[in-house]
DNA sequence: TATTTATATGAATATATTATCATATTTTCA
DNA sequence: TGAAAATATGATAATATATTCATATAAATA
């Protein structure tokens, strides 16, 4: 575990924003991006750095990547503490429960799910 | 509590190491200047941040400034995981036990205890 | 197949951080 | 009181990071 990484990816406000969402539960890019109402460049490329911490994986889904927190790390107390004391932004909790990009989609497609 | 900050200060490995330190005990800036060995300016700037994150506090000393834990943070089960699950340095640790700098001056000035 | 949607990425710029140096301050002690 | 020890701090330079823009790629679909 390099801690020192760990803890640069969630020193940025963008980053521990998306990280907290998916906490919750997992995302895709476009989902992020409506949620957070920044640019799509800027939430892939704060992805690439979560990513590259090892705290956050991720699998294709058609045309969508999906990102979810390292399972693994979660056995972790650290991560474990994470989830319990560190609250979502309000906004962005709000912005996700209403977010149903995929959720309408898939509906409509439900029989494609590997 | 500004997490950001927090996780800011634990970014950078010279504030890491001191931080993991303190979760042992209590130091002044000299031994952590020994101990560390690096500048004492470097030091002093490091222990500043995780001062203004607010994990740490101090105590004047005569002399030393003396630096430790925030204990309000230790109830927050996040520094309590850390202290748990992240490794002091093991070099660091060898200097620490070896470090004597307040000890041999205490021995002689025992009575000067506020 | 051409278009649309979702995503990634490289480059450039703006901004922030880190380390170092020189120096100032405070306390102790000869 | 003057020197020494411990510490803090401001300025500078070096380095790293974040944001934005333009564009590339890849999958879905009309």
């Amino acid at each position: 575990m390099d801690w020192i990484k760990i803890f640069s990816a969630l020193s940025d406000e963008t980053r521990l924003r998306i990280f907290l969402l998916l906490l919750r539960r997992e995302l895709c890019v476009c989902e992020l991006t409506n949620i957070l109402e920044i640019e799509q460049s800027r939430v892939s490329h704060s992805l690439k750095e979560l990513a590259n911490a090892q705290i956050i994986l991720n699998r294709r889904y058609g045309k969508w990547n999906i990102y979810f927190v390292n399972p693994k790390i979660l056995k972790q107390k650290i991560f474990a503490a994470i989830k319990k004391e560190i609250n979502v932004y309000d906004k962005d909790l709000k912005r996700m429960i209403n977010c149903k990009i995929r959720m309408s989609y898939n509906s409509k497609n439900l029989n494609e799910e590997k």
